[in-house]
DNA sequence: CTTTTATTTCTGCATATACAGAAATAAAGG
DNA sequence: CCTTTATTTCTGTATATGCAGAAATAAAAG
């Protein structure tokens, strides 16, 4: 799956490795494990901890770094959305707002290009204070929100087809 | 932004410059508009429709095809999530599955590892059924529920911190 | 302070992806 | 049906990424 998720193979090998491990494991435990050099699980591990999807926990009387997986599923999902909304949304509006800024010093541009800028532009934002409130969600509600499905949407009368 | 969105360049450069374009634009302009190869615009332009952020428009009198993007934002969000469903959860669903059919095989597997895998099962198909209901959420809707922000939140005493 | 051991950074090769140009295919016009 | 024009697929090359092994750095032990 890594590669469809955008972390590489080993990245998600050990990721994997982690998250099914029933104790901390350190580097060169998962370098034999996975057949993968020591080096690139250090990247990895760096690349992992980034995420916040593992962390590293001392080990009484082992001088080595170990590492255990968030286990928590929602947790994770949670990590994983929070990094992907710094990765993806936060660039995006610095993008589109400097963007919006240049479009204003063209004095000749075309009205309709400015307006989709805007959209986009507005999107973002509404976008960005979304994503930011759902992350602070209790992990508790969210699951509860989630398994509950249809119920909510149909309070709220989401459901339909009316406009799209 | 492309690379961080998942996709090339050219990808990306064409989307921006459809989404910019006022008027639908053939292959051979784009190319020399954005200065990029012939054949690299035909492979952007079929992944575009892959995604269907872009669709084929018939010009009259003009025997080569044109394109237009989707404008609407809403709408263009929209099929990114569809798209992003089915390339990163559906998968993930069949992944899983078969992981936990060879685990059933297994009989001295750790029971907290085949606990483990039960959990990711089972969240990843209530992300299923989540994401086949928001998708289905009239776009309007969408939008105005995403546009109350907070309002929506505390009408459902989801804030807090309790668990989290 | 020196030696040992863990960890990270550097270097180079191997593989994969991006992309241009050529060739092939398909579609329309005469 | 042949010619012209649009589009796609193929092929080679450039670039980027992944990853191993070596070198360098850092940390602890004696």
């Amino acid at each position: 799956m890594g590669s469809q998720w955008g972390v590489n193979r080993s990245v998600a090998q050990i990721h994997a490795l982690l998250f099914l491990s029933v104790n901390p494991l350190n580097a060169e435990e998962i370098s034999d494990q996975l057949g993968i050099a020591r080096s690139n699980v250090s990247n990895s591990l760096k690349e992992l901890v980034g995420w916040k999807l593992i962390r590293r926990v001392p080990v009484p009387g082992d001088r080595r770094e170990h590492f255990v997986a968030e286990v928590d599923v929602w947790e994770m999902a949670l990590r994983i959305a929070q990094g992907r909304k710094e990765r993806e949304i936060d660039p995006a509006i610095s993008a589109i707002d400097s963007c919006v800024e240049q479009a204003k010093k063209e004095p000749d541009l075309n009205p309709i290009v400015v307006a989709r800028m805007h959209e986009m532009q507005d999107f973002l934002e509404t976008a960005d204070r979304w994503s930011n409130q759902m992350l602070n969600v209790p992990k508790s509600k969210l699951n509860m929100l989630m398994k509950m499905g249809d119920k909510v949407f149909s309070l709220l009368k989401l459901t339909g087809k009316k406009t799209e």
